[in-house]
DNA sequence: AAGTGGTCTAGACCACGTA
DNA sequence: ACGTGGTCTAGACCACTTG
């Protein structure tokens, strides 16, 4: 078992916990849903008491990395539907409830990524991209239009089937076709205008108001996975945002 | 000193100390700002030991309720400009930079409250608000058009001076005012059109697509203490949210 | 019964800020 | 020098899950 630093310049010793255990994740090591070793079996390996094992889990549990079951033990987080539509997905209705959009894919295609792209992704200048048209219905309301760009390695698989059917939660397909969890995202939203080709998709008016979300996804080790660009009707939904 | 209950029924002592760290705070017997005892001295007072005080202020901590300064002692949170700037508001400039805005009231009255806001602010019907006008700048362009409706009381005197000059950050004003902190908020995004009125006020057209943010503030204990609605340009600006 | 995480103790030493 | 929070230990017992 790997060996910490015990001198006292060294960073403290749950902090060294903390990295060594991101990385057995960031390295496939040990895949979501796995059971991860006990905190007295950690201590014993890594010579330190239960105690700053404990304190190095705690904080990672914290940051939704791993999930503790009383009695079970301990382990690597899994990014199912409840957590995804938990997580990051912000719609809900005017009396908040959170329904899962089903979602009908328009069009899929590879191409070279734009320079925003190539940007958001860090990829390289023309570097190849797939990208994904959607239109996502709620209560049989088409509510969203989206595009989904994600970098042709290694998902351009995705393409194989050719009417590209996708799964209403793609960050579920990612981590068990790529093994590649999304753990982050940064959002931002403004408002704009529907363009005549939102407008035929979501069945508007031209020029009717809509919340643009663009959301850069994230691996554990802040790798960007994902660009994704929603525009949401808010007719009859918002996003819900709360502040602690 | 208040007595924990430490029959194995009860729940566990860490979490009664959180209650009652929090009811020190909510009654006020504990200011914002101030310096609380130190983990020994709660510890000895409480009859516990010093590592289930910490578990306690750690948890309040996370909750930014209070904060450590190592060295000097533990603080009940000071929800100063810096504070209120990260934690809530999310309007940044499209290379990420954060402008504190400057403010201009354009009206300030006290009126019955409409059910919306009753509702919202867990008011009586037919209750006094106070509601204020204002138009926000950033970098000199102005960018959001704001109501804020407050119960009139306490409220209310803030109307006394009749220019209704205010400061651009009012949490810290409430908080030095009449001792009321906020500490978390419910937001809701929506799109909507610029009515006219948001037109003249923040130089576009009509019609314009407008980011509105229905924002509820609560204390502490969840008490709504303040209902605003902010109707922002997100020509220049974007509304940053990330996930974790 | 055995193994896991959850709570709690009593004590040690370190790092930081103030006087 | 002293008091504060920050890290760490070794051990105890409890609550929960599984065999």
């Amino acid at each position: 078992m790997e060996m910490l630093t015990k001198n006292k310049a060294a960073a403290p010793l749950y902090m060294q916990i903390i990295e060594l255990l991101v990385s057995k994740i960031s390295s496939g090591e040990w895949l979501p849903g796995d059971l991860i070793p006990s905190e007295v079996k950690l201590a014993e390996d890594l010579d330190v008491s239960q105690g700053t094992v404990r304190t190095a889990i705690t904080e990672l549990v914290e940051n939704n990395v791993l999930v503790r079951k009383q009695g079970k033990g301990t382990f690597v987080s899994n990014h199912d539907t409840d957590r995804a539509l938990f997580h990051f997905f912000h719609l809900t209705d005017n009396n908040g409830n959170k329904l899962p959009p089903d979602s009908q894919v328009l069009k899929c295609r590879e191409k070279k990524a734009t320079r925003n792209e190539a940007s958001k992704l860090q990829l390289p200048k023309d570097a190849k991209v797939l990208r994904i048209d959607r239109v996502r219905h709620i209560m049989a309301v088409p509510t969203i239009a989206e595009t989904i760009t994600l970098p042709a390695n290694p998902f351009s698989e995705l393409t194989r089937n050719k009417d590209c059917s996708l799964p209403n939660m793609l960050y579920e397909l990612y981590e068990k076709q790529f093994s590649i969890t999304i753990h982050s995202a940064e959002e931002k939203l403004r408002a704009v205008a529907a363009t005549k080709h939102d407008a035929k998709i979501l069945n508007l008016e031209p020029g009717t108001p809509l919340l643009e979300i663009e959301r850069i996804a994230l691996t554990l080790d802040r790798t960007p996975i994902e660009l994704r660009i929603s525009r949401c009707s808010t007719k009859n939904h918002h996003y819900q945002n709360n502040l602690i």
